[in-house]
DNA sequence: TTCCATGATATCGGAATTCGATATCGTATG
DNA sequence: CATACGATATCGAATTCCGATATCATGGAA
């Protein structure tokens, strides 16, 4: 895989566990706002991904219904706040690293 | 695998990246470069992404021989430092979006 | 009630990655 | 020449990435 994309997929980690920290998401609203952001994830890459954090503790989920189509929301946990400002703090010090 | 680590992973070959365009460095000088950046990566991960990093020509190596030992030293081609300055941009709205 | 269109989520399978453990290899020294 | 040293290379099982495709629940039509 090419080494920028390597580097995306975990930026588009940290995107998830920011926004569901902050409130619910869902895969596709996820995908549209990844897009918005300049990054592609298909859902073959994203379901998993949020399946895998779901069984981690990091997200916790519950389905609802929205427009006639079943969706899957997603919350930070307490341990994916936490992972959350683990990754904030080394962001800071990437930061300091490479931009400065 | 646990997502802090993905996401390091990713933050892991930035340095890499950063490093080789600044420099010339090889494997175990990386290793010890990052630890003191508070990561840890292994050999079997460290070795086999310069070689494929190599292989994508994002990197460039030569052997040297230091202290007794056969190193190979590795520096960014072009190519590695467009990829870095892609990274920093997408890092520089990332700090935007989830620090700030 | 029953069927269908919609679109969100779930799954599949091949290629590639991660990792600790271990092997290999080149050099300098005795 | 033989050996110790340590940097680099490799191994194999578990896991991830991805596009393509399947599945599934819902609301509305007939």
């Amino acid at each position: 895989m090419a080494i920028i994309r390597e580097i995306f997929l975990g930026f588009i980690k940290v995107h998830i566990l920011h926004h569901a920290s902050e409130g619910e998401v869902c895969g596709v609203e996820m995908m549209e706002e990844l897009k918005r952001h300049g990054y592609a994830i298909s859902p073959g890459t994203l379901y998993p991904t949020l399946h895998s954090l779901e069984r981690q503790g990091y997200l916790q989920s519950s389905t609802r219904v929205v427009a006639g189509k079943r969706r899957r929301y997603y919350r930070a946990t307490e341990k994916g706040r936490k992972a959350l400002e683990e990754a904030r703090t080394k962001i800071r010090e990437l930061v300091e690293e490479v931009l400065e």
